[in-house]
DNA sequence: CGACGGACCTTTTTT
DNA sequence: AGGTCCGTCG
């Protein structure tokens, strides 16, 4: 007999539902119902007789989290699951940290910094001690110190590393070590973690809190962890040391989709887990119930290319469905114009909603040109990513007054709003209060407090002292009144509300729209029932701010909304579209230009390939330009490798690109190009629009393969890329891909130098020489 | 002290 | 292209 919930389980997911004591590790391909797995069997485990409450799982979204309490909740038909701790590795261990901040030295409404917050830390550091602010940019620096947070290596060990030591050396920033202790010196003295510090601070904990340790160990007694090939080596070590006495650690994870490495996770992690524990359960789940053949077939065949992988095929029982669709337009802009007709037409003709569309990029830039494609067709859209609404900078603001009322230590918050709106508090003051900080080792705003002891003007005097009284005053108020209501207040006093409101531009009223938003959203917080929060019920300020800094964009999902979705493949991980649209697939971009100098980079790209194509459901297009403007730049790229990886023979070429009904696709090029002719044609738009297709017949030309004209070419041994500016018409050159030619011609701006040159065996190609890199043949 | 305008730089991907 | 930072002007 078995229970209802396990009805509709194939073999393998009952198997990976039903083991309950001991390590399982599942290894769950795409589409496979790896949710599902995971709620059954969380609604298992508790109808089995485990506690709610001793049952931990760790995703990497919000969302994710939200959707499985859901579920769980409806596999057992009752409300248990509220007990559950379900959420990211970043906001439940934010909250235990919260619960335990005093033992490690924070105050327990420590702040959260995000990544601006962090940049912004680091910059004030670096010109502190003094340093260049042009090599020590803050975002190289801050990488550098979250990977070495996220492989548990602190700033003293940071210190005597000599790897460590010699890459930083060899990159021309031996500070990194010294600014990474001050970096995190400042944080504590500010009261705040950044993003790695929650997962950083949360295993200092519990490595040096046996009790604390025990504690946590005995709560949960039943871990599970999601997504597990994208954890890092603290995710693991926490994970580690809370399953150590029970040893029911369950985790679920596809290595085919591992695409967070440059967050230091590590596919070790799931050859570890076999190794760390004696009698590890492997289950495989190999059949797809989202996508169709075609599609199963096409993302198998690419991600053969990758070499290391846990051996495994995904298979489906879906219908072959329609081939994949290749498409080529000229620019970004008939990208752009492409999808959205693709779009409209299929809505007609198949009967789907906006919201069955996704169109997926490989970085957030891409999106402009589908957006106003969309905004012009008149189609609804959403875009995830980018900037979240807490970051904006009117409810970021908004938000430091109520980080600065809970956390006075917040020097970062302060700093945005000393002076806002002005009250006469300057950047020279803020500077003077800064360095007084500094010298006494008190905070910033203790020396507001005893502004009177440092001698400031009257009139300076006077505007701090009526700063100090109003954040006394809201802090008073937090006693009294809740979280809203203080917002509220702090609104009304600062005249922060007034003044947006006040600003009718269109830039204004979005911004006071944004704030009644925030408003909105803090009430709505603080008179829900059960928040995630949950045993903990705690309604306060601080515990507000410490969750939305958590929050993403994607997060805010609404699943009734009827709008087509836009977003970058990480974002579109863990969802699934009827259809979708994977575009930009060209060399620099898909694979990204970073990526493509070690194997090990290029096979993670293929993954995040792999991860896109496995989105789709029922139809899937792939879209290429053959020029875009980049950095306000135009470019040309050459298709994407990926598409080379592709078979022949599941690909329809067929369809058209260009967008607008009198747009060329350009393939006229395209024959140039298989004729080994000239391709100078392909960036020439006046050629495009006397080779376009006559009448209305739908331009129906092959798609050429990419590389099969210049792979060829093995640059020569003593090939050294030459200075642009040595090079000019009539010398003779080499291409690392198109090999040796003679330039004909140089044309193009100073600063953006194009060249014509006749190659020997490519034909006539422009080369911009900002990107190209030739040598000058003798 | 603040508003404007011109250099300058950017870009992978995210909690 | 679009945002940020710094210099100049009122």
């Amino acid at each position: 007999m078995q229970e209802a919930y396990l009805n509709g389980l194939n073999e393998k997911q009952l198997e990976a539902v039903l083991h309950i004591k001991g390590p399982l590790m599942i290894i769950a391909g795409a589409g496979s119902g790896k949710t599902k797995v995971l709620t059954t069997r969380v609604a298992h485990l508790m109808h089995s007789g485990v506690d709610s409450f001793n049952i931990l799982a760790l995703t990497f979204t919000n969302k994710a989290a939200a959707e499985m309490k859901e579920r769980v909740e409806k596999a057992l038909g009752n409300t248990d699951a509220r007990n559950l701790y379900i959420g990211t590795f970043h906001s439940v261990f934010a909250r235990i940290l919260r619960a335990e901040a005093d033992k490690l030295g924070y105050p327990k409404s420590f702040t959260i910094y995000d990544t601006d917050d962090s940049r912004s830390v680091i910059k004030a550091v670096v010109n502190d001690m003094g340093l260049d602010d042009k090599l020590y940019k803050p975002n190289i620096v801050h990488n550098r110190i979250s990977s070495a947070k996220n492989a548990l290596v602190g700033p003293t060990e940071y210190a005597m590393d000599t790897f460590l030591k010699q890459e930083d050396a060899r990159s021309n920033r031996p500070a990194i070590a010294e600014i990474y202790a001050s970096y995190a010196a400042r944080c504590f003295k500010n009261g705040a973690m950044d993003f790695d510090d929650l997962l950083f601070k949360m295993h200092e904990l519990l490595q040096n809190f046996p009790e604390v340790l025990h504690k946590y160990q005995h709560k949960f007694k039943y871990i599970l962890i999601d997504e597990y090939q994208d954890t890092n080596p603290v995710q693991y070590q926490i994970a580690k040391l809370l399953a150590a006495v029970h040893e029911n650690l369950c985790v679920v994870g596809d290595d085919a989709q591992s695409i967070y490495s440059f967050r230091g996770a590590t596919i070790e992690n799931i050859l570890q887990f076999q190794k760390d524990y004696d009698d590890v359960k492997l289950v495989k789940l190999e059949q797809n119930y989202r996508s169709s053949q075609s599609i199963i077939g096409v993302a198998n065949y690419v991600i053969k290319n990758n070499v290391g992988q846990i051996p495994k095929e995904l298979w489906t029982e879906n219908e072959t469905g329609d081939k994949i669709k290749l498409v080529r337009t000229m620019t970004d802009n008939d990208e752009g114009k492409f999808v959205a007709d693709a779009i409209q037409e299929n809505k007609l003709r198949n009967h789907f909603y906006n919201k069955d569309f996704a169109i997926l990029y490989r970085t957030n830039a891409q999106s402009r040109s589908f957006e106003e494609s969309l905004r012009r067709t008149g189609i609804a859209y959403k875009i995830y990513g980018g900037l979240s609404f807490y970051q904006r900078k009117e409810v970021k603001d908004y938000i430091a007054y109520l980080r600065i009322i809970v956390n006075t230590k917040d020097e970062e918050g302060l700093k945005r709003i000393i002076n806002y709106p002005a009250r006469g508090i300057g950047k020279t003051t803020m500077e003077k209060c800064l360095v007084i900080a500094g010298e006494q080792n008190i905070t910033f705003f203790e020396v507001l407090e005893k502004a009177k002891v440092f001698g400031f003007k009257a009139g300076t005097l006077t505007a701090i002292e009526e700063f100090v009284t109003m954040i006394k005053y809201f802090q008073n108020q937090l006693t009294k009144h809740n979280a809203y209501d203080v917002a509220v207040q702090v609104g009304k006093h600062t005249n922060l509300v007034k003044e947006l409101f006040n600003d009718k531009s269109t830039e204004g009223l979005a911004r006071y729209e944004n704030i009644q938003e925030l408003l909105n959203s803090i009430k709505e917080w603080t008179e829900s029932p059960s928040n995630d929060d949950g045993e903990l019920g705690d309604k306060s300020l601080g515990s507000y701010l410490q969750q939305i800094t958590l929050i993403t964009d994607a997060d805010n999902d609404n699943e009734n909304e009827d709008t087509v979705k836009l977003m970058t493949v990480h974002a579109a991980k863990g969802l699934e579209f009827a259809c979708v649209f994977l575009v930009g697939l060209e060399e620099s971009l898909f694979p990204s230009g970073m990526s493509v100098n070690t194997r090990e980079e290029l096979e993670e790209e293929r993954r995040l390939f792999y991860v896109a194509v496995t989105r789709a459901k029922k139809h899937l297009w792939l879209t290429y330009a053959n020029t875009r403007y980049r950095y306000g730049q135009l470019v040309q790229n050459d298709p994407s490798r990926f598409i080379d990886e592709m078979p022949e023979e599941q690909i329809d070429k067929s369809s058209s690109g260009g967008g607008a009904k009198n747009q060329s696709s350009g393939w006229g090029s395209a024959y140039d190009r298989m004729q080994g002719g000239s391709n100078k044609s392909w960036i020439d738009p006046e050629k495009n629009t006397r080779t376009k297709t006559e009448g209305s017949k739908p331009s129906y030309l092959p798609v050429v393969a990419p590389h099969t004209l210049n792979k060829n070419h093995i640059p020569s041994a003593n090939f050294t890329p030459c200075d642009p500016s040595a090079l000019e018409a009539g010398v003779k050159i080499e291409h690392q891909k198109f090999g040796f030619g003679v330039i004909k011609e140089i044309e193009g701006s100073a600063h953006n130098p194009i060249a014509i040159i006749l190659f020997d065996k490519n034909g006539e190609k422009k080369i911009m020489l900002n990107y190209a890199k030739l040598s000058i043949v003798p």
